[in-house]
DNA sequence: CGGGATCCGTTACGATACTG
DNA sequence: CAGTATCGTAACGGATCCCG
Protein backbone atom coordinates (compact mmCIF):
# COMPACT_ATOMS: atom_id res chain seq x y z
CA UNK A 1 0.00 0.00 0.00
CA UNK A 2 0.96 3.68 -1.01
CA UNK A 3 1.10 6.37 2.18
CA UNK A 4 -0.41 9.86 0.34
CA UNK A 5 0.99 12.71 0.06
CA UNK A 6 -1.87 14.87 1.10
CA UNK A 7 -1.79 18.50 1.26
CA UNK A 8 -4.41 18.42 4.00
CA UNK A 9 -5.34 22.15 3.21
CA UNK A 10 -8.63 22.75 4.32
CA UNK A 11 -9.29 24.50 0.85
CA UNK A 12 -11.38 22.88 -2.10
CA UNK A 13 -8.68 23.19 -4.30
CA UNK A 14 -6.00 21.37 -2.38
CA UNK A 15 -9.24 18.83 -2.16
CA UNK A 16 -9.18 18.23 -5.84
CA UNK A 17 -5.82 17.52 -6.11
CA UNK A 18 -5.49 14.99 -3.43
CA UNK A 19 -7.71 12.89 -5.57
CA UNK A 20 -6.36 13.53 -8.76
CA UNK A 21 -3.07 15.79 -8.29
CA UNK A 22 -0.79 13.29 -8.47
CA UNK A 23 1.29 12.34 -11.69
CA UNK A 24 -0.11 10.44 -14.12
CA UNK A 25 -3.36 10.41 -12.82
CA UNK A 26 -5.46 13.21 -14.72
CA UNK A 27 -3.99 11.28 -18.08
CA UNK A 28 -5.53 8.04 -16.85
CA UNK A 29 -8.56 9.75 -16.63
CA UNK A 30 -8.64 11.52 -19.48
CA UNK A 31 -8.33 8.00 -20.92
CA UNK A 32 -11.25 6.87 -19.27
CA UNK A 33 -13.67 9.47 -20.49
CA UNK A 34 -13.22 8.17 -23.95
CA UNK A 35 -14.82 4.87 -22.33
CA UNK A 36 -14.21 1.52 -19.87
CA UNK A 37 -10.58 0.34 -20.94
CA UNK A 38 -8.92 -2.19 -20.04
CA UNK A 39 -5.33 -2.13 -17.68
CA UNK A 40 -3.27 -2.47 -21.09
CA UNK A 41 -5.17 -0.65 -23.20
CA UNK A 42 -4.55 2.50 -20.72
CA UNK A 43 -0.81 1.59 -20.58
CA UNK A 44 -0.57 1.48 -24.10
CA UNK A 45 -2.24 5.22 -24.37
CA UNK A 46 0.20 6.36 -21.65
CA UNK A 47 3.17 5.44 -23.69
CA UNK A 48 5.78 4.14 -20.79
CA UNK A 49 3.89 4.61 -17.53
CA UNK A 50 5.61 2.15 -15.10
CA UNK A 51 2.73 -1.01 -14.18
CA UNK A 52 3.13 -0.47 -10.59
CA UNK A 53 2.05 2.89 -11.23
CA UNK A 54 -0.96 1.94 -13.01
CA UNK A 55 -1.48 -0.41 -10.40
CA UNK A 56 -1.21 2.32 -7.66
CA UNK A 57 -3.11 4.53 -9.36
CA UNK A 58 -5.94 2.76 -10.36
CA UNK A 59 -5.84 1.36 -6.74
CA UNK A 60 -6.56 4.99 -5.29
CA UNK A 61 -9.27 6.10 -8.09
CA UNK A 62 -10.89 2.90 -6.98
CA UNK A 63 -10.65 3.83 -2.86
CA UNK A 64 -12.02 7.38 -4.04
CA UNK A 65 -14.81 6.70 -5.33
CA UNK A 66 -13.76 7.80 -9.25
CA UNK A 67 -13.45 4.64 -10.91
CA UNK A 68 -14.84 1.23 -10.13
CA UNK A 69 -13.90 -2.06 -12.12
CA UNK A 70 -16.62 -3.91 -14.51
CA UNK A 71 -16.59 -7.03 -16.30
CA UNK A 72 -15.93 -6.18 -19.75
CA UNK A 73 -15.78 -8.08 -23.07
CA UNK A 74 -13.66 -12.02 -23.51
CA UNK A 75 -14.08 -12.33 -19.55
CA UNK A 76 -11.34 -9.41 -18.82
CA UNK A 77 -12.08 -6.68 -16.88
CA UNK A 78 -12.15 -2.98 -17.78
CA UNK A 79 -12.11 0.40 -15.65
CA UNK A 80 -14.14 2.69 -15.89
CA UNK A 81 -15.84 6.15 -14.38
CA UNK A 82 -18.09 6.40 -11.45
CA UNK A 83 -20.18 9.39 -11.63
CA UNK A 84 -18.03 10.81 -9.07
CA UNK A 85 -15.14 10.57 -11.78
CA UNK A 86 -17.54 11.94 -14.48
CA UNK A 87 -16.88 14.55 -12.80
CA UNK A 88 -13.77 15.80 -13.97
CA UNK A 89 -14.73 16.19 -17.66
CA UNK A 90 -14.98 19.86 -17.86
CA UNK A 91 -11.70 19.81 -15.02
CA UNK A 92 -9.42 17.84 -18.41
CA UNK A 93 -11.61 19.66 -21.19
CA UNK A 94 -9.77 22.95 -19.28
CA UNK A 95 -6.41 21.34 -18.83
CA UNK A 96 -6.69 20.62 -22.39
CA UNK A 97 -7.43 24.19 -23.61
CA UNK A 98 -4.60 25.75 -21.87
CA UNK A 99 -2.13 23.25 -23.11
CA UNK A 100 -3.83 23.62 -26.57
CA UNK A 101 -1.91 26.75 -27.19
CA UNK A 102 1.45 26.00 -25.39
CA UNK A 103 4.64 24.29 -27.25
CA UNK A 104 5.77 21.07 -26.22
CA UNK A 105 9.19 20.62 -24.16
CA UNK A 106 11.34 18.40 -25.52
CA UNK A 107 10.95 16.04 -28.18
CA UNK A 108 6.99 15.05 -28.33
CA UNK A 109 6.48 11.36 -28.20
CA UNK A 110 3.18 9.83 -29.66
CA UNK A 111 0.77 8.43 -27.36
CA UNK A 112 -0.12 4.91 -27.73
CA UNK A 113 -3.36 5.49 -28.60
CA UNK A 114 -5.71 8.40 -29.68
CA UNK A 115 -8.24 8.30 -26.99
CA UNK A 116 -7.07 11.80 -25.86
CA UNK A 117 -8.34 12.97 -29.28
CA UNK A 118 -12.03 11.22 -28.87
CA UNK A 119 -12.33 13.02 -25.21
CA UNK A 120 -10.94 16.46 -25.64
CA UNK A 121 -13.11 16.66 -29.21
CA UNK A 122 -16.21 15.26 -26.92
CA UNK A 123 -15.74 17.68 -24.66
CA UNK A 124 -15.87 20.68 -26.75
CA UNK A 125 -18.26 19.06 -28.89
CA UNK A 126 -20.72 19.01 -25.75
CA UNK A 127 -20.35 22.91 -25.58
CA UNK A 128 -21.30 23.62 -29.14
CA UNK A 129 -25.23 24.45 -29.69
CA UNK A 130 -26.03 22.39 -32.95
CA UNK A 131 -29.29 22.83 -33.93
CA UNK A 132 -29.27 21.82 -37.43
CA UNK A 133 -27.25 19.37 -37.53
CA UNK A 134 -28.39 16.13 -38.28
CA UNK A 135 -25.72 13.24 -38.91
CA UNK A 136 -23.67 10.46 -38.26
CA UNK A 137 -19.94 10.75 -39.41
CA UNK A 138 -16.53 8.70 -39.14
CA UNK A 139 -13.14 9.99 -37.87
CA UNK A 140 -10.51 7.80 -38.81
CA UNK A 141 -6.93 8.81 -37.35
CA UNK A 142 -4.07 7.14 -38.35
CA UNK A 143 -6.08 3.81 -38.22
CA UNK A 144 -8.11 4.80 -35.33
CA UNK A 145 -11.94 5.06 -35.57
CA UNK A 146 -13.91 7.46 -33.82
CA UNK A 147 -17.39 8.60 -34.71
CA UNK A 148 -18.50 12.46 -35.03
CA UNK A 149 -22.24 12.89 -34.64
CA UNK A 150 -24.86 15.25 -34.15
CA UNK A 151 -28.97 14.98 -33.00
CA UNK A 152 -31.27 17.15 -31.39
CA UNK A 153 -29.29 20.01 -31.03
CA UNK A 154 -26.59 18.01 -29.27
CA UNK A 155 -23.15 16.84 -30.77
CA UNK A 156 -20.71 14.44 -29.49
CA UNK A 157 -17.70 12.58 -30.08
CA UNK A 158 -16.89 8.69 -29.51
CA UNK A 159 -13.83 6.37 -29.28
CA UNK A 160 -15.36 3.77 -31.53
CA UNK A 161 -16.19 3.04 -35.43
CA UNK A 162 -19.30 4.98 -36.27
CA UNK A 163 -22.40 2.33 -37.74
CA UNK A 164 -23.68 3.49 -40.83
CA UNK A 165 -22.11 6.98 -41.43
CA UNK A 166 -23.19 9.39 -43.90
CA UNK A 167 -19.86 10.76 -44.02
CA UNK A 168 -16.01 9.33 -43.25
CA UNK A 169 -13.10 11.45 -42.84
CA UNK A 170 -9.47 9.57 -42.68
CA UNK A 171 -6.62 11.67 -41.61
CA UNK A 172 -3.57 11.83 -39.18
CA UNK A 173 -3.00 12.83 -35.70
CA UNK A 174 -0.49 14.94 -36.83
CA UNK A 175 -2.89 17.22 -38.95
CA UNK A 176 -4.96 17.50 -36.20
CA UNK A 177 -2.83 19.39 -34.43
CA UNK A 178 -1.22 21.34 -36.91
CA UNK A 179 -4.88 22.44 -37.76
CA UNK A 180 -5.65 23.18 -33.81
CA UNK A 181 -2.18 24.72 -33.61
CA UNK A 182 -3.42 27.09 -36.50
CA UNK A 183 -0.41 25.92 -38.49
CA UNK A 184 -3.18 24.45 -40.94
CA UNK A 185 -5.72 26.03 -42.13
CA UNK A 186 -9.09 24.86 -42.26
CA UNK A 187 -9.58 24.45 -46.09
CA UNK A 188 -6.09 23.29 -46.24
CA UNK A 189 -6.64 20.99 -43.61
CA UNK A 190 -9.55 19.54 -45.74
CA UNK A 191 -8.15 19.73 -49.21
CA UNK A 192 -4.62 18.41 -48.63
CA UNK A 193 -4.54 16.22 -45.60
CA UNK A 194 -7.65 14.41 -45.51
CA UNK A 195 -9.32 11.84 -47.54
CA UNK A 196 -13.16 11.91 -47.68
CA UNK A 197 -15.64 9.27 -48.82
CA UNK A 198 -18.87 10.30 -48.88
CA UNK A 199 -21.97 8.36 -48.43
CA UNK A 200 -25.14 10.51 -47.91
CA UNK A 201 -24.42 13.26 -50.67
CA UNK A 202 -24.00 16.93 -48.98
CA UNK A 203 -23.44 15.41 -45.38
CA UNK A 204 -20.01 16.56 -46.19
CA UNK A 205 -20.22 20.17 -45.91
CA UNK A 206 -22.60 19.29 -43.15
CA UNK A 207 -19.56 17.86 -41.22
CA UNK A 208 -17.32 20.34 -41.85
CA UNK A 209 -19.21 23.25 -40.67
CA UNK A 210 -20.08 21.00 -37.37
CA UNK A 211 -16.46 20.39 -37.16
CA UNK A 212 -15.21 23.95 -37.74
CA UNK A 213 -17.65 24.62 -34.84
CA UNK A 214 -16.22 22.20 -32.62
CA UNK A 215 -12.66 23.59 -33.37
CA UNK A 216 -14.09 27.17 -32.68
CA UNK A 217 -14.07 25.94 -28.95
CA UNK A 218 -9.88 26.05 -29.40
CA UNK A 219 -9.83 29.98 -29.81
CA UNK B 1 18.30 23.46 -11.92
CA UNK B 2 16.00 20.61 -11.40
CA UNK B 3 15.75 18.53 -14.29
CA UNK B 4 11.79 18.67 -15.36
CA UNK B 5 10.33 15.15 -15.34
CA UNK B 6 8.05 15.56 -18.36
CA UNK B 7 5.39 13.21 -19.95
CA UNK B 8 6.59 14.17 -23.47
CA UNK B 9 3.47 13.49 -24.44
CA UNK B 10 1.94 14.85 -28.24
CA UNK B 11 -1.24 15.58 -26.05
CA UNK B 12 -2.50 19.35 -24.98
CA UNK B 13 -3.70 17.92 -22.00
CA UNK B 14 -0.10 16.26 -20.94
CA UNK B 15 1.48 19.59 -22.46
CA UNK B 16 -0.76 21.38 -19.55
CA UNK B 17 0.51 18.94 -16.72
CA UNK B 18 4.01 19.47 -18.23
CA UNK B 19 3.65 23.36 -16.94
CA UNK B 20 1.08 23.37 -13.95
CA UNK B 21 1.03 18.76 -12.94
CA UNK B 22 4.22 19.23 -10.58
CA UNK B 23 3.34 19.52 -6.75
CA UNK B 24 2.33 22.52 -5.02
CA UNK B 25 2.35 24.72 -8.81
CA UNK B 26 -1.36 24.83 -8.73
CA UNK B 27 -1.78 26.22 -5.56
CA UNK B 28 1.04 28.64 -6.43
CA UNK B 29 -0.92 30.20 -9.25
CA UNK B 30 -3.97 29.68 -7.06
CA UNK B 31 -2.58 31.98 -4.70
CA UNK B 32 -1.71 33.81 -7.37
CA UNK B 33 -4.75 34.59 -8.81
CA UNK B 34 -5.65 37.01 -6.35
CA UNK B 35 -3.09 39.17 -6.73
CA UNK B 36 0.94 39.74 -6.67
CA UNK B 37 2.92 38.31 -3.59
CA UNK B 38 5.80 38.72 -2.20
CA UNK B 39 8.14 35.11 -1.26
CA UNK B 40 6.96 35.11 2.00
CA UNK B 41 2.88 35.74 1.64
CA UNK B 42 3.18 32.87 -0.64
CA UNK B 43 4.94 30.68 1.86
CA UNK B 44 2.29 31.47 4.53
CA UNK B 45 -0.53 30.44 2.52
CA UNK B 46 0.40 27.16 1.47
CA UNK B 47 1.22 26.21 4.88
CA UNK B 48 3.99 24.33 5.15
CA UNK B 49 5.90 24.21 1.52
CA UNK B 50 9.55 23.77 2.06
CA UNK B 51 11.39 27.13 0.81
CA UNK B 52 13.74 24.92 -1.70
CA UNK B 53 10.46 23.69 -3.29
CA UNK B 54 8.59 26.70 -3.35
CA UNK B 55 11.47 28.71 -5.17
CA UNK B 56 12.19 25.83 -8.06
CA UNK B 57 8.02 25.87 -8.62
CA UNK B 58 8.48 29.72 -9.22
CA UNK B 59 12.02 29.51 -11.29
CA UNK B 60 9.76 26.70 -13.07
CA UNK B 61 6.78 29.18 -13.39
CA UNK B 62 8.70 32.10 -14.55
CA UNK B 63 11.15 29.85 -17.09
CA UNK B 64 7.80 28.83 -18.80
CA UNK B 65 6.43 32.44 -18.91
CA UNK B 66 3.53 32.27 -16.44
CA UNK B 67 4.55 34.14 -13.41
CA UNK B 68 7.01 37.22 -13.56
CA UNK B 69 8.31 39.33 -11.00
CA UNK B 70 8.02 42.87 -10.42
CA UNK B 71 8.88 45.44 -8.16
CA UNK B 72 6.67 45.38 -5.38
CA UNK B 73 5.92 48.12 -2.12
CA UNK B 74 8.42 48.74 0.53
CA UNK B 75 11.62 47.54 -1.90
CA UNK B 76 10.46 44.17 -1.85
CA UNK B 77 9.40 41.77 -5.31
CA UNK B 78 6.49 39.90 -6.07
CA UNK B 79 5.48 37.36 -8.14
CA UNK B 80 2.78 38.40 -10.66
CA UNK B 81 0.87 36.44 -12.72
CA UNK B 82 1.64 37.14 -16.54
CA UNK B 83 -1.52 36.72 -19.14
CA UNK B 84 -0.42 33.46 -19.99
CA UNK B 85 -0.54 32.56 -16.72
CA UNK B 86 -4.02 33.97 -15.94
CA UNK B 87 -5.57 31.49 -18.43
CA UNK B 88 -5.24 29.51 -15.76
CA UNK B 89 -7.86 30.57 -13.60
CA UNK B 90 -11.02 28.42 -14.81
CA UNK B 91 -8.66 25.52 -14.59
CA UNK B 92 -8.14 26.09 -11.21
CA UNK B 93 -12.37 27.37 -10.61
CA UNK B 94 -12.94 23.42 -11.96
CA UNK B 95 -10.87 22.07 -10.11
CA UNK B 96 -12.14 24.07 -6.76
CA UNK B 97 -15.66 22.49 -8.48
CA UNK B 98 -14.54 19.59 -8.15
CA UNK B 99 -13.26 19.59 -5.01
CA UNK B 100 -15.88 21.15 -3.32
CA UNK B 101 -17.95 18.53 -3.20
CA UNK B 102 -15.45 15.77 -1.47
CA UNK B 103 -15.01 15.24 1.78
CA UNK B 104 -10.94 15.71 2.93
CA UNK B 105 -8.43 13.53 3.54
CA UNK B 106 -6.93 13.39 7.09
CA UNK B 107 -7.03 15.77 9.75
CA UNK B 108 -7.14 19.24 7.69
CA UNK B 109 -4.88 22.28 8.69
CA UNK B 110 -5.98 25.83 7.86
CA UNK B 111 -4.41 27.85 5.12
CA UNK B 112 -1.98 30.51 6.62
CA UNK B 113 -4.11 32.90 4.55
CA UNK B 114 -7.32 33.31 2.84
CA UNK B 115 -5.99 34.09 -0.86
CA UNK B 116 -7.81 30.55 -1.85
CA UNK B 117 -11.33 32.31 -0.69
CA UNK B 118 -10.74 35.30 -2.82
CA UNK B 119 -10.12 33.21 -6.10
CA UNK B 120 -12.73 30.73 -5.90
CA UNK B 121 -15.29 33.23 -5.29
CA UNK B 122 -13.86 35.38 -7.34
CA UNK B 123 -14.02 33.10 -10.25
CA UNK B 124 -17.50 32.25 -9.43
CA UNK B 125 -18.83 35.76 -9.87
CA UNK B 126 -17.25 36.31 -12.89
CA UNK B 127 -20.03 33.79 -13.85
CA UNK B 128 -22.37 35.20 -12.37
CA UNK B 129 -24.76 37.53 -14.07
CA UNK B 130 -25.18 40.32 -12.10
CA UNK B 131 -27.07 43.47 -13.69
CA UNK B 132 -29.72 44.97 -11.09
CA UNK B 133 -26.82 44.79 -8.40
CA UNK B 134 -24.44 48.03 -7.67
CA UNK B 135 -22.58 47.72 -4.52
CA UNK B 136 -19.33 47.72 -2.65
CA UNK B 137 -18.90 46.00 0.19
CA UNK B 138 -16.65 44.43 2.05
CA UNK B 139 -16.31 40.89 3.32
CA UNK B 140 -13.97 40.07 6.61
CA UNK B 141 -13.12 36.72 7.20
CA UNK B 142 -11.12 35.55 10.12
CA UNK B 143 -10.01 39.42 10.16
CA UNK B 144 -8.80 39.17 6.89
CA UNK B 145 -10.51 41.49 3.98
CA UNK B 146 -11.48 41.23 1.16
CA UNK B 147 -14.12 43.24 -0.84
CA UNK B 148 -17.34 41.76 -3.12
CA UNK B 149 -18.76 44.31 -5.83
CA UNK B 150 -20.99 44.82 -8.61
CA UNK B 151 -21.12 46.70 -11.53
CA UNK B 152 -22.80 46.68 -14.92
CA UNK B 153 -23.97 43.53 -14.81
CA UNK B 154 -20.39 42.32 -13.57
CA UNK B 155 -19.52 40.91 -10.09
CA UNK B 156 -16.14 40.64 -8.80
CA UNK B 157 -14.14 39.74 -5.39
CA UNK B 158 -10.47 40.98 -4.67
CA UNK B 159 -8.59 40.50 -2.16
CA UNK B 160 -8.20 43.49 -0.39
CA UNK B 161 -9.87 45.78 1.75
CA UNK B 162 -12.63 47.73 0.36
CA UNK B 163 -13.05 51.59 0.51
CA UNK B 164 -16.26 52.71 1.53
CA UNK B 165 -18.34 49.67 1.77
CA UNK B 166 -21.89 49.61 1.51
CA UNK B 167 -22.02 46.86 3.99
CA UNK B 168 -19.26 44.91 5.74
CA UNK B 169 -20.22 41.31 6.86
CA UNK B 170 -17.62 39.76 8.93
CA UNK B 171 -17.70 35.86 9.51
CA UNK B 172 -15.06 33.00 9.73
CA UNK B 173 -13.46 30.66 7.31
CA UNK B 174 -15.11 27.58 9.29
CA UNK B 175 -18.96 29.13 8.72
CA UNK B 176 -18.16 29.86 4.86
CA UNK B 177 -16.91 26.37 4.57
CA UNK B 178 -19.67 24.36 6.34
CA UNK B 179 -22.37 27.20 3.38
CA UNK B 180 -20.58 25.69 0.88
CA UNK B 181 -20.61 22.39 2.12
CA UNK B 182 -24.19 22.74 2.71
CA UNK B 183 -23.78 21.95 6.02
CA UNK B 184 -25.08 25.52 7.16
CA UNK B 185 -28.18 26.59 5.44
CA UNK B 186 -27.86 30.26 3.67
CA UNK B 187 -30.22 31.70 6.28
CA UNK B 188 -28.43 30.12 9.38
CA UNK B 189 -25.05 31.36 8.12
CA UNK B 190 -26.86 35.17 8.28
CA UNK B 191 -28.77 34.77 11.39
CA UNK B 192 -26.49 32.70 13.61
CA UNK B 193 -22.34 32.89 12.17
CA UNK B 194 -21.97 36.65 10.86
CA UNK B 195 -22.33 39.94 11.82
CA UNK B 196 -23.27 42.66 9.26
CA UNK B 197 -22.74 46.66 9.36
CA UNK B 198 -24.95 48.67 7.41
CA UNK B 199 -23.54 51.99 5.68
CA UNK B 200 -26.02 52.25 3.28
CA UNK B 201 -29.00 50.99 4.00
CA UNK B 202 -30.88 48.16 1.91
CA UNK B 203 -27.63 47.35 0.57
CA UNK B 204 -27.37 44.51 2.92
CA UNK B 205 -30.41 42.61 1.36
CA UNK B 206 -28.85 43.39 -2.06
CA UNK B 207 -25.64 41.71 -0.79
CA UNK B 208 -27.31 38.50 0.55
CA UNK B 209 -28.92 37.96 -3.22
CA UNK B 210 -26.04 38.63 -5.05
CA UNK B 211 -23.80 35.84 -2.61
CA UNK B 212 -26.72 33.86 -3.07
CA UNK B 213 -25.94 33.65 -6.53
CA UNK B 214 -22.60 33.41 -6.61
CA UNK B 215 -23.02 30.53 -3.99
CA UNK B 216 -25.25 28.93 -6.60
CA UNK B 217 -22.54 28.22 -8.80
CA UNK B 218 -21.11 25.93 -6.80
CA UNK B 219 -23.91 23.32 -6.72
C1' DC C 1 -1.30 -12.48 -23.37
C1' DG C 2 -3.67 -9.74 -19.82
C1' DG C 3 -3.09 -8.07 -15.10
C1' DG C 4 -0.57 -7.36 -12.09
C1' DA C 5 3.47 -8.00 -7.91
C1' DT C 6 8.33 -7.48 -6.56
C1' DC C 7 12.86 -5.59 -6.62
C1' DC C 8 16.09 -1.80 -7.05
C1' DG C 9 18.58 2.31 -8.72
C1' DT C 10 17.40 7.16 -9.39
C1' DT C 11 14.97 11.36 -8.59
C1' DA C 12 12.07 14.48 -6.15
C1' DC C 13 10.15 15.86 -1.86
C1' DG C 14 10.10 17.80 2.89
C1' DA C 15 12.23 19.33 7.31
C1' DT C 16 15.69 21.81 9.31
C1' DA C 17 19.48 24.80 9.38
C1' DC C 18 21.87 28.54 7.60
C1' DT C 19 23.12 32.98 4.84
C1' DG C 20 23.06 37.68 2.23
C1' DC D 1 12.78 39.03 3.80
C1' DA D 2 14.22 35.97 0.31
C1' DG D 3 16.06 32.62 -0.50
C1' DT D 4 20.43 28.58 -0.42
C1' DA D 5 22.43 24.16 1.46
C1' DT D 6 22.17 19.76 3.35
C1' DC D 7 20.20 15.31 4.09
C1' DG D 8 16.97 11.54 5.27
C1' DT D 9 12.88 9.68 3.29
C1' DA D 10 9.36 8.73 -0.02
C1' DA D 11 7.95 8.34 -4.78
C1' DC D 12 9.07 7.34 -9.43
C1' DG D 13 10.63 4.48 -13.42
C1' DG D 14 12.53 0.40 -15.56
C1' DA D 15 13.04 -4.42 -15.40
C1' DT D 16 11.92 -8.84 -14.18
C1' DC D 17 9.02 -12.34 -12.56
C1' DC D 18 4.50 -14.50 -11.48
C1' DC D 19 -0.17 -16.35 -12.10
C1' DG D 20 -4.50 -17.26 -14.50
Amino acid sequence: MVKARSYKLLCPIARALDRVGDRWTLLILRDLHAGPARFTDLQRGLTGIAANLLTERLAKLVADGLVVQAPGPHAATVYELTELGRKTRSLIFELAMFGGGLPHEGEPVAPGNLRTVAVTLGAAAERVEAWGFDLVSGLVVDGENMEISAKEGVASVFYRKAEQPDVVLTTSYESLMQLSDGALSEREFIQQESQVEIVTPGKDKELYRLFARILEAFR
